[in-house]
DNA sequence: TTTGCTATTGCAACATGTTGCGGGCTCTGC
DNA sequence: GCAGAGCCCGCAACATGTTGCAATAGCAAA
């Protein structure tokens, strides 16, 4: 239903895939609000990973008026779009990637509480092992995964 | 703090672990609550995976003044005695295995909504990996894997 | 510019967990 | 049995999400 977000070419050269956003959704038959762009505007401060509820604050900070079902139905359609990707911390809480290069899935240190991203050279393995024995395309952007860290080990 | 789950002898032959609960507790200087037997009866009812609501659920179902507080705080012991392990479903919701055998992790298919426990050959590739490489140590129990089934490939 | 369609918002209610606190209850020791 | 120690319960408040609904407000066409 969505224009497919590879579909959009890098026409403006350096141009950032937030400007192009508004007219994304229109092409959608979507809307341009007021909302949105409080979250665009914060979205375009934020590299690597957030919490939702780290945004909302972020656009409580911009707009006292901000509603939450409100940022959390738009991050769902930015993820539709390509442009945000949302996992679990070890908590199962929502983290969500921005603008998210390669897909990587993520580790979490119950000893230290640190958390790491999974290289990729890692995650193929994981990715071949399910698709060899089982046939199941694995999502990794979706997966963390808890244990104990090399400096946490008893 | 708590007695050594695995320190716990099976003396007596055919009994269920359930029944040696009270006296782990009291061994540790902690009490055996009509609260907790409420829970104990559900979950020796309960086999393989449940949602901590739905515990939550039978458990007010036997006794009308149950508190998901209290319930929580008595998963989490029962946890530290081995008794239960809880992770997390696709969506970030605690799920419980009841007695686990062996430690597995999940896989959860966006297409169909299915569920189903990582194999142990299939297991041993992801923690071999990542112990491997990083000197990780998984805890697969905690893992739900997300993605698409041999059956709902595109 | 105005109009009208309908996507979107904000609200309220709900679902699922977590936490601090004060009073009550379980255990143990006598 | 009783009493004291302190674990535990229920409650209230909070954190994080999700959903249905009625009113609002984008957007495009006239
Ligand atoms: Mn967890
Ligand atoms: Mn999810
Ligand atoms: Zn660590
Ligand atoms: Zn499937």
């Amino acid at each position: 239903m969505l224009p497919n977000p590879t579909a959009s070419a890098e026409v403006a050269s350096g141009a950032s895939p937030w400007d192009q956003v508004a007219d994304r959704l229109r092409a959608g038959g979507l809307r341009w609000t007021p909302q949105r762009r409080t979250l665009i505007e914060v979205l375009r401060e934020h590299e690597g990973h957030v919490t939702a509820s780290a945004l909302i604050a972020r656009c409580k900070e911009r707009d006292r008026t901000t509603t939450p079902s409100t940022v959390y139905r738009t991050l769902d359609l930015l993820e539709e779009l390509g442009l945000v990707r949302h996992g679990h911390g070890h908590d199962g809480r929502e983290e969500y990637h921005i603008l998210p290069d390669q897909v990587h899935g993520h580790l979490y240190c119950g000893g230290c509480g640190k958390t790491w991203e999974i290289r990729p050279e890692t995650g193929a393995v994981i990715v071949e092992a399910l698709a060899s024995q089982l046939g199941f395309a694995v999502d990794l952007s979706h997966v963390t995964i808890s244990g104990r860290c090399a400096g946490c080990h008893d």
